[in-house]
DNA sequence: AGTATTGCTGACTTTGTAGTCATGTTTAAA
DNA sequence: TTTAAACATGACTACAAAGTCAGCAATACT
């Protein structure tokens, strides 16, 4: 039985990881950052597992390597068999199996972070590892299986179905002034004067996503010349300034959580009303099947996800 | 990733490979045997294995080892991985997968072993390799993996469904009688006479299967006193002994394609037609998924075989 | 063109594991 | 109780693989 896998040598684990390292980071070099050693070895074992494949799982693209069709295969083989014996031995050991959740920089700082001891006991206690990633390459790495859950907005997703993913919430967006901004007995129906906002100190974010970029179109629809005082890299900082009374902004409902209604005001901000979306948790069925993960758990997590979000007022 | 699989030595694939063949020999000398040598080498990389996963993979069993439950769990495993990684190699050696299929030992005479180059072709060419096996290991090799195809009764299987099971044939039993043995003129229809059958010459098989002691208690209950003149280790011997009009027999429907019709009369055996049961194509649906055999070919292997059976009359 | 990055190759050393052997221990059966 | 079978263990050898190093070739960036 399997004497073919053995008859010949250059088949080994550690062949095998080499080669998924490799595959994980697209390259060579970036599977071993500034290890030239280590490279050299990874190169060495791709030429022996393509010798005893006979497959040609990388082809070079430029500089670097890349997959090919095959090596995409294989990797997602590999990656799924390590896991597999990963898992195996941690439910032995009695130590907490590794999952992966993923989603955009700005879903991770509002929804993820503040509830990763929560989701982590639905999910059975395991340990969570995070990751940042855009939307495509999200999906892409749910589907083969190097991530295990991703926050995604629900049209990222070429089949959503009840069977790869869950609704968390509905995305939208508020304008948010600290009263001390405004005029003594200002009241939050004022806000919606747009023409009040020329004079107020905004702060942005500055992480060149799509969410940026809309209000600042939207700002420049509705003739407001939007130059935001302050440009944040990270859009923490943005709420931070927002609570600390010196700055207004836009956030996301996400985002309103954290502030005191009593020294900040917040009105729903029209102009990107169609812009909210649909986020959803989403992954691998086939893997979370593996995994011993139910339905009925992730299910869970989504709803752990939710209870985050304040309702829209 | 997966630094734990290889922060610890004690993993390898030739310890996986040794623990996996104990497993599907259900001891380590039946692994080995007559190698005293490679027992000894195999029982060392079984208490590597455990130690690896601080599992207790084996139990003494008396004088043998058996699995213990995580071993049970972790064969499966290593099962699956292995076979993977061997379907990937032989995709790419462009080399025909292999395939086992299993059934009992008269099954396998009568319908398996004529047809196994149409079954292999219907299954895209690969190579098959038939097993011998009584239906209730039969059914826990499919389950386990260890065998991909099963040809079994249908009340064998604990949950039959269009999933992984597939009708081949209704099993029917006929009284075979070489038209030399009887009086000139003699018409098939004189057959159901009981007492005609008291001076004919029989054949029987000896396997001491179930098919054998139903065909004697059968006849003892119509009160004919049934000593085969010949009794055959194979069933394959009793059907060319009608052939060659030396004896009459009862055979089951399944061994009828292979007789003249014009030299050999037979009719349905009466007493034994309640003891027809479904046959059918057995299988593993995740199995057959994994492997990339649709519903739709192994339906069409079960025609194959159903092919084979000619119809009752 | 010059330079840095990336990957490939050949010649090593070191380490882990497979493989071998002799011998001990447990267990079942004669 | 004796005997034989099945498995375990310790001490080794042989070998394949991992790991290391120096140098080369191809590519991209400036």
């Amino acid at each position: 039985m399997f004497k073919s896998l053995f008859s010949q040598k250059g088949l080994s684990l550690e062949r095998m990881r080499g080669f998924l390292e490799m595959a994980e980071a697209g390259s060579i070099a970036g599977a071993a950052p500034g290890d030239v050693v280590r490279q050299s070895l990874i190169s060495r074992q791709i030429r022996e597992l393509e010798e005893f494949f006979s497959a040609e799982l990388t082809i070079r693209k430029g500089k670097t390597l890349a997959l090919a069709p095959e090596g995409v295969r294989l990797a997602a083989i590999i990656r799924e068999q390590f896991q597999t014996l990963e898992d195996f031995r941690s439910v032995q050991v009695n130590v907490p199996r590794v999952f992966t959740l993923c989603a955009g920089a700005s879903t991770l700082e509002w929804m993820v972070t503040p509830f990763l001891t929560d989701l982590a006991r639905v999910l059975g206690g395991v340990q969570l590892r995070t990751e940042m990633r855009r939307s495509r390459p999200l999906v892409e790495a749910v589907r083969e299986g190097s991530v295990d859950l991703g926050i995604v907005r629900r049209d990222a997703i070429p089949d959503p179905s009840r069977k790869n993913c869950e609704p968390i919430v509905e995305l939208s967006f508020h304008l948010c002034v600290p009263k001390q901004l405004l005029p003594r007995k200002t009241t939050p129906d004022r806000l919606s004067d747009t023409a009040m906002w020329q004079d107020l100190p905004f702060a942005a974010g500055r992480d060149g996503g799509q969410l940026d970029g809309a209000i600042r179109d939207a700002m420049e629809q509705l003739g407001v010349s939007f130059r935001p005082r302050f440009e944040c890299g990270s859009m923490l900082q943005v709420r931070s300034l927002v609570q600390q009374g010196g700055c207004a902004a836009i956030l996301p409902n996400v985002a309103l959580s954290g502030l005191d209604p009593n020294r900040v005001f917040s009105i729903p901000f029209r102009p990107l009303a169609g812009y909210g979306r649909t986020l959803v948790l989403h992954w691998n069925p086939r893997q979370m099947n593996r995994r011993d993960v139910s339905l009925d758990t992730l299910r869970d997590a989504a709803q752990v996800l939710a209870a985050a979000v304040p309702e829209a007022k």
